[in-house]
DNA sequence: CTCCTGTATTCAAACGTATGAATAGATTCA
DNA sequence: TGAATCTATTCATACGTTTGAATACAGGAG
């Protein structure tokens, strides 16, 4: 800028107006901006955005702390976010806590140092833990938790509407006239496994159907997503090995109802004909699988939009000294049927 | 830091010696140190990132553009480059250029204001264009495309073998007894397909086997990875149509394999019993298909952790007024069997 | 001919840190 | 005893911006 200003003649604070067309501009005549812009266009200027953040105290950059990048259900709303962000011309410091506590504090410090305005993080339920988050609060900077509910709702939280899945998915089955189903749950400790076992359980009192409880297995506390699929194909033999016949599997995810296909495939047992398999959350592969999988969509990539645009906002809010109120959204589910439910065949 | 300095009775200067124990600090004596860090650490100091880059010319920042972070051949590498960045402080900044060049553009300027050390690019064939790259040059900032080769080697790569590739997939095929395979080449303006070609033809030459043209068909140029799966169930079904028999199938990647294995199943032909099925990348849908998919994996992971070690080195190399050369890595790729794979049966 | 308002531009001080040079006392050495 | 070296600490400036306050000159109102 100093360059600008001597080679075109005018002070510094003249080519910052006229740069960022500030308020003040507005007396600057256009042959004097032309002049500045010429310049500062054939000297190749891109300004310094650390000065620049430094002075304004404003960084125009959030957060973004992944729970597992390798998880297909984290890049969907990855493409959300970017998306949204996009637009803003904010961007986004990527960490991966690879589930580690360790990882997540040491980012968190980092991410602070480079003082960014706004925090999302996408959970899991291993790594939500609110004291965690405490230090963002400490430092007001503004979060939104995409995925997965706090306990506290003094944070912002972005998450699809659990029971609302479950009753969809109960209702699909039920509809192609499944009597007999079997459930593989997930893990106990996790909220969202009670509110979709609500979605399923008041769907199936509505019309007056009983779960055998023979039928329902659950996927352990100690449950590592990384190994749905093994874990899905060990319970489902389970299931098998208890002799009641089931027409129909709703599974806890995508990858868990894919390890079931494949054990219900090793045990000579077609899909759909001879049992349908639901699945949850829509994540790439479960378009792949032959057949492919039906299953309850989250909207991840509207999930990832949203927290930004609310990360935004808090963050405007911030910079005005505005308060910003924290919000809880759930967003609705969507059923999509692909080849795997179909009538019973009994 | 005033305020650390203040309350702590030692100057601003001081504090800053301490705190970062530069070379000047051996000769401040322990008890003045202790002191000056229990301050710090009474009052919650976070050290401003901004301000000491701005002063010290290192942002310890580098960019990532992604092609398409929904891909699932990006993830693995992002976690590979997370890894090797964590252990050096250092911080990424993720763009995701959505295979569009006025993205990337942009998100290239954004991120040359934010005075990053150097730059990763984890890119297709679309996105592949040195003069993308060319302002990159200009601001010498270091760059390490990963996953393509360019045409210039001024700039880092980190890439697979792909002729050993095409090699060791051939080499696979033919030793369990196959002798009819047909193939589902690249895109002809890939260079990766050439390469693989090259590499299936030597392994066909060394034995004596002749690959028949009719058995062969492309991908198109205008292939878009989002359609994979789509684009090579069709390419399939023209196979079969063609009327010769096969007993194995090479795809160009995974996801064409297993748009590849549905079309198979739907012509009611047995994977593997009645065709060997062969992917290439090792994504992650590749273990979770039924049957399994035995394919050649790309060491992403690996591929990250290279390219961000390659990166480190050349901002170290930066700052010191070094110069950096620019340097070509091939890793080798590695056979993964799996059960889409098996003897033929004719 | 004042005084005011509007236009065009610059001054000067910050933002939070790092660091070469300076200061000053204590110790060592010839 | 004076000079040189070591130890402990501070001064002052720079990094590249933004911005409230100041300056300077016009033209119009009274």
């Amino acid at each position: 800028m100093r360059d600008i200003a001597r080679s075109s003649g005018f002070s510094i604070s003249a080519v910052s107006l006229v740069l960022n067309d500030a308020p003040l501009a507005k007396y600057i005549p256009d042959q004097t901006k032309k002049r500045i812009q010429s310049v500062a266009r054939k000297m190749g200027y891109t300004p310094n955005h650390l000065a620049r953040a430094l002075r304004s105290r404003r960084t125009t950059t959030i957060g973004l702390m992944v729970f597992d990048i390798t998880d297909p259900f984290c890049t969907p709303i990855l493409r959300g976010v970017e998306r949204a962000l996009y637009q803003l011309s904010h961007l986004s410091i990527l960490t991966d806590a690879q589930n580690d506590r360790t990882r997540f504090e040491r980012y968190l410090e980092l991410l602070l140092e480079r003082r960014i305005e706004g925090m999302l993080v996408i959970a899991n339920w291993l790594l939500v833990d609110i004291n965690l988050l405490a230090e963002l609060k400490k430092q007001s900077v503004p979060t939104v938790v995409i995925g997965t509910q706090l306990k506290i709702d003094s944070i912002s939280s972005v998450m699809v509407d659990n029971e609302a899945g479950g009753r969809i998915a109960m209702e699909h089955l039920y509809s192609l006239g499944h009597r007999k189903i079997a459930f593989i749950r997930g893990p106990k400790v996790l909220g969202d496994t009670a509110q979709r076992w609500r979605g399923v359980k008041s769907f199936a009192n509505s019309v007056g159907l009983t779960v055998d409880p023979k039928l329902v297995v659950d996927l352990p506390n100690s449950f590592d997503p990384n190994h749905g699929f093994e874990t899905g194909a060990r319970l489902t033999d389970e299931l098998l090995r208890r002799k009641r016949p089931f027409t129909a599997l709703m599974a806890f995810d995508d990858i868990t109802a894919l390890g079931a296909m494949h054990a219900l495939t090793k045990a000579s047992i077609k899909i759909p004909e001879q049992c349908s398999i639901i699945g949850f959350d829509d994540v790439a592969p479960a378009a792949l699988s032959i057949p492919p999988l039906t299953t309850v969509r989250q909207p991840l990539e509207v999930m990832g939009e949203t927290a930004a645009d609310i990360i935004a906002g808090a963050m405007n809010a911030m910079a005005e000294r505005r308060e910003f109120q924290a919000v809880q959204i759930r967003l609705l589910p969507e059923l999509i049927v692909r080849r795997s439910t179909r009538l019973p065949s009994m």
